[in-house]
DNA sequence: TGTACATCAGTGAACGCGCGTTCACTGATGTAC
DNA sequence: TGTACATCAGTGAACGCGCGTTCACTGATGTAC
């Protein structure tokens, strides 16, 4: 039965936060349309009336993933608290709110090239946010050097942290306390010029 | 027909080679026991007769693809060179030769139990051996949090480089130079006895 | 060592199942008068 | 504003396909004499 065009504009929008929600929790592979229009609230049949096919949701939802991470960042005004934040238990369990290129992992290399751009854009975008946020000093070089250190430091733990989370919880807890630590200290001692220099273990908060 | 003893364990093998290498290169989810069973040079219908269903060779192939990577580092006896070796383009490119931990990113915290008890197992040998190269100093707790970060930023680096290859390979690039020059000022600066204290730009090789 | 037979690794057809996608149909919406 | 009809979003059965897994069968291997 037709529905209003409203309606039209909003079934699109919940399949496509639900897409970028489960998506974003078990992948592409394991998340079948079915099961994203019957979470929608909507039957199968419905789905090609808003997207040409599955991979067409996927880029779409790939890109929704990197707006709500980049809506959020921006949010957000101190590089710590990012740290403090992606860097979390909480993130760790929650991947379907969290952040797309942990979230994706290897498997973004897998997917048709028009997905893999909009994970390249929005992994762009991410990085400029945090270059932003580097304390002031050094080239754009430098500056844009650090940015994609500290990200691969922050991806890297979350996607160690998620895959010890059943089997080994304390080591899975330790990796994102130590990278945690370790990037508040390279953070507060290269860059901020009130605790430059400061031995690890006396760091200002 | 039958086969000799010598050509069952044979093909048990190559299976477990072929898995461990396929499972590697495109993920459990998306490489069947066909396929595998087909790359071995024999028929799907023998696979039941080497090993109790696709899981448990899941099981068998990480845990496989951690020794040989075990094999690797312990040959390696320079941290430098671990990691000059894993923050590659090669390594990049060859997922099905490289380290599991990069390759089944998120994946594996979506397989069974079993399969994950095996990453834990590996990620923990891994992190040992790290601890071992590590210059000498600092506590044992120290030792193997810095193991963590130094994992946590190449898992990391690979994971985001590979994601970039096909449609930003100038920043995928960038992401492994970026990473592999902040390891080595961070291994040669806060460790080494010789180098500590200089700049990043005149760090000895 | 040679023969007769039991064992069993590998083959390939077949199983049920869920996948992405298509399509004839339904009935409420939007529109023309 | 009210009526008649064309439009089209959503439904659910059906499509071909590949998946993991099973099984009757084959024929070379291993073994008992």
């Amino acid at each position: 039965m037709r529905v209003t065009r409203e309606k039209v504009a909003e079934h699109r929008r919940t399949i496509l936060d639900t897409a970028s929600r489960l998506f974003r929790e078990r992948g592409f592979g394991d998340v079948g349309v079915a099961e994203i229009m019957q979470a929608s609230g909507l039957t199968h049949g419905a789905f090609y009336g808003h997207f040409r096919s599955k991979a067409h949701l996927a880029e779409e939802a790939c890109r929704d993933a990197f707006l709500k991470s980049r809506a959020k960042w921006n949010e957000i005004s101190s590089l710590w608290s990012i740290i403090e934040r992606y860097v979390s238990v909480r993130h760790r369990d929650e991947p379907s709110r969290g952040c797309p290129m942990s979230a994706f992992g290897a498997e973004i290399a897998r997917q048709p090239e028009h997905v893999q751009t909009q994970y390249a854009d929005g992994l762009r975008h991410q990085l400029g946010r945090i270059a932003e946020l580097l304390p002031p000093g050094g080239t754009p070089e430098e500056r844009h050097a650090d940015s994609i250190t500290l990200m691969a430091s922050m991806v890297g733990a979350i996607t160690l942290a998620r895959g010890l989370s059943s089997t080994d919880p304390a080591l899975s807890e330790e990796i994102l306390s130590s990278v945690r630590d370790s990037l508040r200290r390279h953070v507060i001692e290269e860059h901020c010029t009130a605790g430059a220099h400061t031995q690890p273990g006396e760091a200002a908060e």
